[in-house]
DNA sequence: ACATTCATTGCACAATATTGCAATTATGCT
DNA sequence: AGCATAATTGCAATATTGTGCAATGAATGT
């Protein structure tokens, strides 16, 4: 790829490591309350929607990118669909993260 | 906030929860690699660059965004920068994340 | 078959992210 | 001080993401 060429965006349509699309599923509000909605249990798109405040559309596709990278799985009961936690390891990535983040905060404030 | 405004984009300039601006750090290809890189040990812009193959003031601001989260360090040595990262545990953060997507690959497979 | 209801997809717009070039700033050296 | 080199910032162009509305699909009940 000529060095010259402009390459904007970050062409994550297709390509690229798998784990930084991973991290992207994780890199939203929305997601992350979505994420810890489901950490209490199981819960409808009704649900999710009143809580999130958003269109059903963009419930939806939040959705969708949390099952296109294993973090959220999706039952039907009835005609209502569910959606739940798929891999509980999730809320250990997010803990680990707001630890570092924390404990970095600790050392500016130190620092200052 | 009104329904149906419009309110495109993802806010991350300034608000949002700290940690999907953490992820948000390690949701690109690019960044990874500078990560995996400097795993090695510290390294300096020079060697980043060539490595990565992007301008420098690109590898400067992708740098600034690791720093900006407490992932990764700067300090200076004669005239040039050196980087190196701050908290080891971004590469658990990264391990435990191929494992959960490979064991859902895994789990995919195994359903058809 | 028809209507109903819920979920997803198509589309357009808004907002952000990534990149490269140019200019500026910062720093070390003579 | 003046110069040279390295790093960052300003800017513009482009790609991608987030959102809402409308339309389509899919499944259930009448």
């Amino acid at each position: 790829m000529p060095k010259g060429m402009k390459m904007g965006g970050r062409m994550m349509g297709v390509m690229g490591d798998p784990r930084s699309r991973f991290f992207m599923a994780l890199a939203s509000d929305q997601r992350l309350r979505i994420l810890l909605l489901l950490k209490e249990g199981p819960k409808n798109s009704q649900e999710i929607i009143s809580e999130l405040n958003l269109d059903a559309s963009v419930i939806s596709r939040h959705l969708m990118m949390l099952r296109n990278v294993g973090l959220v799985s999706a039952y039907k009961e009835g005609v209502t669909m569910f959606f739940k936690i798929d891999d509980d390891r999730v809320f250990q990535l997010i803990d680990l993260a707001t630890e570092i983040t924390k404990d970095w905060l600790q050392r500016m404030q130190n620092a200052f």
